[in-house]
DNA sequence: ACCTGAACACCGTTCAAGT
DNA sequence: ACCTGAACACCGTTCAAGT
């Protein structure tokens, strides 16, 4: 959080800081209930700010979920690192996948934004993907070294099959086949699936 | 197409029908260009037509897409059996699957719509979707009687999966590898994926 | 330094009034 | 039977004017 303080180190104006942190909690109710698409408007409404503050404080949708998200993202990225020294590459793998495709279901539309923002650098959503990415790809790249993960993708298409699995969990119509498909697709990642806690057939 | 006539037999008026002829191609032009989010209202405006015209044409988007896409959608039904009776049951499972994707890559943004059209039963474009989804169904099943395909899976389940690879194929960033992880995918459906198109590894 | 109301250019949807 | 302009209630984005 305090994405502004980072670059310019100036601290904020107390009123400016009430502002953003009520905003911020504002939004996530909103983007919760009504998805990242939702009504800027709406969320500046609800607030009781004028709309030009929630412009000031988040110039842009992915500003603003940037904020929201940082710290999940985050905390993912770096669950990527415990698992690799706690579990088995397979499993790590397997398992750090099934989280974020549960990320992605938990901010409907999320998706849509982040796989936009990893192709595009100036995407205030682009680091925190790219972080995920790498952590994602570590992951990947262990499981290939121990001939565990099938070693014609890479980091991308990792992110590409979480980002698609989570789409169908995304889909009402879909939500609940989605841990099952889960397993497919994991199944197709790994060489050896049975071995884990995929069950193949 | 003329899908107003299908329901009431009246047949429609010189004006009206040169209109609704006149909007199709229009509404072609600007959903291919835009995607099938694509402003109403410069459907309208690019076909020289009242915005209520389009609206007493096509009461929803739904319906709209629908008179667009039903002759593809159709044919794309149809095609199922043809490779019924001219294919083995995974090879036909997997060449049909890969136009599904084709297809869902061609119209921007249709895949989330048609994710939503088959589990309402109101929207315009349902019963085409369930059409659809059952002409998979009956290429899914015949492979699966034959042992070639996954046993636990369903219909609903391959057009989920056809709709992620098509999602991938519909983010740009991810749009050229879209064909590998659909070999990826389709290697998790089948039971001996080496057989056939697909290169396993 | 920060906030705000208002303006601008868009949407989708509906409906009374026209021919 | 069909078409239309206009109205209504929304958007996102920007900016001059306030404190």
């Amino acid at each position: 959080m305090e994405h502004r303080s980072d670059l310019q180190e100036m601290p904020m104006r107390a009123d400016a800081r009430k502002n953003y942190e009520h905003l911020l909690a504002v939004a996530r109710a909103v983007i919760t209930e009504h998805g990242a698409d939702a009504s800027l408007r709406d969320i500046a409404r609800k607030a009781e700010v004028g709309l030009a503050t929630l412009y000031r404080h988040f110039p842009t949708r992915d500003a603003l979920l940037e904020a929201l998200l940082h710290a999940t993202l985050a905390e993912l990225t770096q669950k990527a690192g415990e698992l690799e020294s706690s579990s088995a590459p397979d499993e790590a793998l397997v398992s750090w996948s099934r989280e974020g495709v549960a990320f992605v279901k938990s901010f409907s539309g999320v998706v849509d934004l982040m796989a936009a923002a990893i192709a595009d650098p100036e995407s205030a959503l682009h680091t925190s993907c790219v972080s995920l990415r790498s952590a994602g790809t570590r992951l990947l790249l262990r499981a290939q070294a121990e001939g565990m993960a099938r070693a014609d993708i890479d980091g991308t298409d990792l992110f590409a099959l979480i980002g698609a699995v989570g789409w169908i969990g995304d889909q009402p119509s879909f939500a609940r086949r989605a841990a099952h498909l889960f397993d497919i697709v994991a199944s197709a990642i790994l060489t050896n699936p049975s071995s884990n806690g995929i069950r193949e057939r």
